[in-house]
DNA sequence: AAGGGTGGTGCAAAAAACGCACCGCCTTTT
DNA sequence: AAAAGGCGGTGCGTTTTTTGCACCACCCTT
């Protein structure tokens, strides 16, 4: 889509602030960039960036044109996935932006059986925490959000939603395993593996822990989720994940997740949608709705 | 928006339906056109037109793809309406589609009014019956539409509706020209000036007179509606039409409106809105403003 | 069979974009 | 205070792209 090059200096221009290092990473001269940046504001009647000594910035105007030219490229990328999907060949990007919480087995399993059965889609999976997943989908940079426990969902399309209570995971041996669920109080007398303060479940815990007077001791703190699942643990200590993310044979590996009662820890909810008043390739279109239909036969 | 131009040249050659007509229409040479037609579509990887002896025809996926360029066209107009409004100027095009039965002397003094105070703001003002308002707004032929008791609203975006009974039009000489109401049997009895079956009050009246078993006698019939006021008419003539257009110097006209009783004939409604998923340009939503607000007022 | 319409193509001219060298300006460093 | 380095902008010759012209093969209508 040669047409739509201008956009692209313009977006790059305004990531690089200054047209030099933009010329650079467009592999293009920097009077011929600047020339286009020039052409470009001529035929808008306005300036796009303001001149700084150190290089340009977007001025307000710049700002909003800015913010179509992401709408029309991903708009466009649309079109191109459309079209591809009628000649019957299933093509096309899909770009997920999660919360580390939902980036475990599950996800990358039924992404493994979507390309099975699509080799011509490739997959961009990022991760951020609850609060960027929305900001990731306002800039454009994927298609897809998937947050567990979001902060706000102003400008997000909710198109599937279910509850992931959090489970502690303990070894066979430990003294709580035989229980059916188990109180926060229960778990606090004991070591804890716990994640970085920024995740959803930790969240949940510390803030249900300030409510019930409690004290969390974390004799491990990690950000890597699998971790507390694979750890080859002392006896006494207990880590905590959310339903979705606990393996199926975690019975063989000696261990069992007991749910929390949900009156000590409330039950988290994982939000599934895109960017309001976007609609989104057909190769995305079509994961998600593999996707949710899969979480809802599993865990609703 | 140079950038654009292949958008321009796709649109006019579907609409043209041959590439030799379109090329005329754009002052080019048909090669040139054809190059840049046969370009795209390499570039897209598929066909847009499907070639005839006669010319050429839209396939499927030039469909989607002229979709997306109609609304990336007119997003680019907002875009620039956005910016020109930044400095102050209010510029732009307002492009308003509506009904018949709201291009009286109100519309026209509301644009007017604008046009006073926005000199810089052009207006173009299309006149489609019921169902086809809303066909204009999807092929993005007009921002804000008007319609008197529309026939679909699925892809319309209404922002204000309001009602708009039937008045009934006649001579203060008039026998019923005394009454505070009418009852749609009255009226029957008198030569009556309607307009075509395809307005708005028209289709109320005669659904209405099915209803009642009544027979509605049309002495005169015109697609004119300033005609069934203005008309210097006989004594006994009867015509119809909606608040919105009763002028404020009926009566030193020597005619009276009379509303209709409204079991008898339902009251009409007027919706204003745009395309849904649509932010229409800045001077058409000042004008919308205007519009809704001066309407609220003098009929709420 | 002829004529007029269609989309497509080779080739030379025109136009647009580009790269290079260089300017003036400002900030940062020496 | 001076030098150095980075920035955006510009004149000019070169390269790439686009256009116009003439012409082809094809199909439908006459």
């Amino acid at each position: 889509m040669r047409h739509l090059l201008p956009y692209k200096y313009v977006e790059e221009i305004a990531k690089a602030g200054s047209i030099r290092k933009a010329a650079e990473t467009l592999a293009i001269t920097p009077s011929a960039l600047n020339r286009r940046l020039l052409t470009i504001e001529d035929e808008l009647g306005v300036q796009i960036f303001e001149r700084l000594p150190v290089g340009v910035r977007l001025n307000t105007a710049g700002e909003i044109l800015l913010e179509h030219i992401r709408n029309q490229m991903s708009d466009m990328a649309r079109v191109q996935s459309q079209i591809a999907d009628l000649s019957g060949q299933r093509r096309g990007n899909v770009s997920i932006v999660a919360s580390p919480e939902l980036l475990g087995s599950f996800l990358a399993g039924e992404v493994r059986k979507y390309q099975a059965e699509f080799p011509g889609v490739t997959f961009r999976v990022q991760q951020k925490f609850r609060g960027d997943v929305e900001k990731a989908l306002i800039e454009h940079d994927a298609d897809i959000g998937i947050v567990y426990e979001p902060m706000k969902l102003a400008d997000f399309q909710t198109l599937f939603n279910i509850v992931q209570p959090v489970f502690c995971i303990m070894n066979k041996t430990h003294p709580l395993a035989t229980k059916k669920t188990l109180r926060l109080y229960e778990c606090a007398e004991f070591p804890l593996m716990l994640t970085e303060r920024s995740w959803g479940v930790r969240n949940l815990l510390e803030q249900s822990a300030i409510r019930l007077g409690l004290n969390l001791r974390a004799v491990i703190e990690t950000d890597s989720r699998g971790f507390l699942i694979n750890y080859e643990r002392e006896v006494e200590q207990l880590s905590f994940d959310i339903q979705v993310n606990i393996p199926d044979n975690l019975e063989e590996r000696g261990m069992v997740a007991i749910p929390i009662n949900p009156l000590d820890v409330p039950e988290g909810f994982v939000f599934i949608g895109h960017l309001k008043g976007r609609t989104i390739p057909v190769a995305s279109a079509r994961f998600l709705e593999q996707l949710t239909t899969e979480m809802a036969g599993r865990f609703g």
